[in-house]
DNA sequence: AGCACGCCGACT
DNA sequence: GTCGGCGTGCTC
């Protein structure tokens, strides 16, 4: 009895998010694993598609005619059994589809492309000939499928049966080669080979010796020559002779350049990093279950030289490591300092890298040769094996959350991940979130706390301008005179300086420029966006709307209007004001291209320029030591997004950028301008206080029903037609009211933001629970509902741990 | 997603 | 009478 595969198909949509039963062919019975991608028919016509074979059982649970497998994709499984058993979780725990959560652990390259190529079979008209083919006997159906006239011919054709349709799964995946030399004789045989030749054979004589003193040991083609002195055709001879055969080698391409010939040694460490490292190389050692670590460490404090040494000591055990940083963070500096302690062991994933090299480096996982990875949120599917540690470094990033489908978080898989490895997780940050924070609070995690910086320079000085008397004063500007006396003075003394443009929220939100006052949702207690489309003002977690004000309902000034400014204009402000400065811009314009990013803070290293300014991409990571002066130009944008988490984002994001000033010898200074001067964010950042504001912020969010003490799940429905979404959403409004706990909240549903997207109009819903056994099976089932009738062509996204709410 | 089946309006 | 519109249901 023939075994049968269970294949998930890249299919994805909610009535095919299942495995389906194929046939394995007997040729195949002995190769097929699970793990392994493969091309199977599908539905009616000879479509195929790609997919995963996530099970093999004897008979099938299906009672129908079972389809063989077209095509084996892979040699050996791309999933192993705890990335199946992941993307299987991923998938429930994320409302997402299996397909997609398989895709998304896995580089781009083994997604395979799906191509559809007509093919004319009988006589055709000239000028469908001429017009959809060319004159050729066969097209890619892509090159037409944006031209609905030609698409209506092809299919007109197809029902006349003059062309057909021929299905293809294309691999992406496509390895390197070099050419390589391999010995095929031993020892004593080459000494034979050497009698027979004729005496003047030198060539073949040097040929045969240096044959010989390979030991049957496989050489790059291209060193073998650099070595033996022996030409190329030298070698051809060799072959034909059977002395060596020619094979082919893979090359794994190297992102990160070379790896570093002396490896770096572990720094010393300090009372309170020893304290740190001792707890977590004692449960990597003891490798059963332990509880997350949260390291808590100031900026300064060294917790890098921890995790290194955290990652050595799992080495040491024959264990491997796993380490996130955020995508920014992921510099040059950084990669050279896990490549110069690991050398090649370690495997960089990084989104600036391309699909070949990412492949490679995925393949050096997969296949044990490198035993470290670095990388940004999805690296966290990196295929280690026997896992020891996973590191999560600035844990409190945002940017560990996945804004699309599969929408999710880092930290999460992480959790799973150590605990089906019995892994130790270690959460590291300055300024934690506060979900962790709290975490730690009631003991789910352990806290480890690191106070002192490792070179004992204080924390630089911070100080706050009121930029209201100053707009007031001056008119509309970026730069106070306090801040632009700071930034003449540096120039002067051939320091440099940081700027800091918060271009978070640009231009969605009012506010006074003379009071600082900021409309806001009298239901909700979170500032309202503007929408110009419809000229008023919404919230967008109640759907409360009002008209834009004219004038502050607080001071009665005229001087409300919507906040945002671009680091062109500022940079434009600056020359005017200090035309001296040699100033490097740095945001998403100037970093497009590859390569800028690091270009640009190259120059500003080698001291190139005096004065740096950028948006929050500068705020992280960045070590420069003539640095005295950090100023933040607009700490509120963030501030009055309406989003419960923008307090916490704000001072994230001014405790870490002042962490920039006074790096070494030097003493640092932050200025931050503000029009809210007594925001305890503000002020409690200036205080480098984050006990204080984690107390005042936990309470506040306790007050006011929102994460960490509820937790909360969005949902969204959208349609082409507004009706048809706003139905759509009602209903399920209606289902939610009447199943789930009292306890739960359900908000909504409201418009989003911009309603109208890509041509579909967005309803949500956001749903605030303590525990409600019911919840997850309710919404999964309301997912399931939507694929039938009433709701066609309806769109239901459903995001388990949202961001934000707008 | 992509395809077929099936039931209603305007054409060779 | 049939061609083709898209609403509905299914894919091992």
């Amino acid at each position: 009895m023939a075994k049968v595969a269970q294949v998930v198909v890249d299919v994805p949509t909610m009535q095919t998010n299942h495995p389906y039963s194929y046939e394995i062919p007997v040729k195949w019975a002995q190769t097929v694993q699970i793990g392994m991608r493969v091309v199977v028919p599908f539905g009616k016509g000879h479509r195929q598609v790609q997919g995963f074979i996530v099970a093999m059982d004897q008979p099938s649970h299906y009672d129908g005619q079972l389809r063989p497998l077209t095509a084996l994709m892979d040699p050996e499984p791309v999933v192993n059994q705890e990335m199946l058993a992941l993307s299987k979780w991923l998938a429930d725990d994320t409302y997402s589809f299996w397909i997609s959560c398989l895709y998304a652990m896995l580089p781009a390259a083994l997604k395979g492309k799906n191509k559809r190529l007509v093919r004319i079979v009988d006589e055709i008209g000239e000028q469908d000939a001429a017009e959809i083919f060319h004159n050729l006997d066969e097209i890619d159906f892509a090159t037409i499928a944006d031209q609905p006239e030609l698409v209506q011919r092809v299919t007109k054709l197809k029902k006349q049966k003059k062309v057909v349709f021929d299905y293809q799964v294309e691999d992406r995946a496509r390895k390197k080669y070099v050419a390589g030399i391999k010995p095929l004789l031993d020892f004593g045989r080459y000494e034979d080979e050497r009698q027979a030749i004729a005496k003047n054979a030198h060539a073949q004589n040097r040929l045969l010796s240096y044959l010989q003193n390979l030991n049957g040991q496989l050489v790059e083609q291209k060193d073998a020559i650099k070595a033996s002195g022996l030409s190329a055709a030298t070698f051809r001879l060799g072959e034909k002779r059977g002395w060596l055969k020619k094979v082919p080698i893979e090359e794994y391409r190297q992102p990160g350049g070379p790896i570093p010939q002396q490896l770096t040694r572990p720094l010393k460490l300090n009372q309170e990093q020893r304290v740190a490292f001792g707890a977590i190389s004692q449960a990597i050692r003891s490798g059963g279950h332990s509880k997350p670590f949260l390291l808590e460490g100031v900026t300064g404090s060294g917790k890098t030289e921890v995790y290194l040494q955290a990652i050595a000591a799992a080495l040491d055990i024959h264990k491997t490591a796993l380490m996130l940083v955020p995508e920014i963070s992921l510099t040059p500096q950084m990669v050279r300092q896990l490549r110069g302690r690991f050398g090649a062991k370690v495997a960089i994933l990084h989104s600036s890298l391309s699909q070949g090299e990412r492949y490679d480096e995925w393949r050096r996982i997969m296949n044990g040769a490198a035993q470290v990875v670095v990388g940004a949120r999805s690296a966290i599917f990196a295929p280690l094996k026997n896992l020891g540690l996973i590191i999560i470094d600035e844990e409190h990033e945002p940017n560990y959350k996945q804004e699309d489908s599969p929408r999710y978080q880092a930290r999460r898989v992480a959790e799973w991940r150590s605990h089906y490895n019995h892994a130790v997780l270690v959460l590291g940050s300055a300024t934690p979130s506060l979900e962790s924070r709290s975490r730690a609070h009631v003991g789910l995690y352990h806290l480890l706390r690191m106070k002192q910086r490792v070179n004992h320079h204080p924390l630089p000085s911070t100080e706050i301008v009121d930029m209201r008397p100053v707009v007031s004063r001056e008119g509309e500007t970026n730069f106070s005179p306090r801040l632009l006396a700071l930034l003449a003075d540096r120039l002067q003394k051939r320091e440099q300086s940081i700027l800091m443009l918060n271009r978070r929220g640009f231009s969605s939100f009012v506010m006074c420029r003379h009071c600082g006052f900021v409309l806001k949702c009298p239901n909700c207690d979170i500032s309202l966006t503007l929408h110009m489309a419809s000229h008023t003002m919404r919230c967008h977690y109640c759907g409360h709307e009002e008209p834009i004000p004219q004038v502050c309902p607080q001071c009665h000034s005229r001087k409300i209007r919507y906040y945002g400014t671009g680091t062109e204009k500022v940079a434009t402000e600056l020359a005017q004001l200090l035309p001296a400065a040699r100033v490097i811009r740095m945001d998403v314009d100037t970093t497009r291209r590859k390569g800028m990013h690091e270009r640009l803070l190259k120059e500003f290293g080698e001291q190139k320029a005096d004065i740096l300014l950028g948006t929050q991409m500068i705020a992280k990571g960045l070590d420069f030591p003539n640095v005295t002066l950090v100023g933040v130009l607009n700490a509120d944008t963030g501030l009055d997004l309406p989003d419960f988490r923008a307090s916490e984002h704000t001072f994230d994001l001014l405790a870490q950028v002042s962490g920039r000033a006074g790096r070494a010898q030097k003493p640092g200074h932050v200025v931050i301008q503000t029009f809210n001067p007594t925001n305890y964010a503000i002020t409690l950042a200036q205080q480098h206080n984050y006990e204080k504001f984690f107390a005042t912020e936990m309470n506040l969010r306790y007050r006011a029903g929102y994460p960490p003490y509820y937790y909360a799940v969005k949902l969204m429905a959208s349609h082409a037609e507004q009706s048809v979404a706003l139905r759509a959403i009602n209903q399920i409004a209606q289902q939610l009211h009447t199943n789930l706990a009292p306890s739960t909240v359900v908000l909504g549903p409201s418009p989003r933001p911009i309603a109208r997207m890509k041509r579909r109009y967005y309803y949500q819903i956001v749903i605030k629970y303590k525990k409600d056994p019911i919840l997850h099976q309710l919404l999964t089932q309301i997912l399931n509902n939507t694929q039938q009738k009433g709701f066609r062509d309806v769109q239901i996204t459903i995001d388990p741990d949202p961001q934000y709410f707008m």
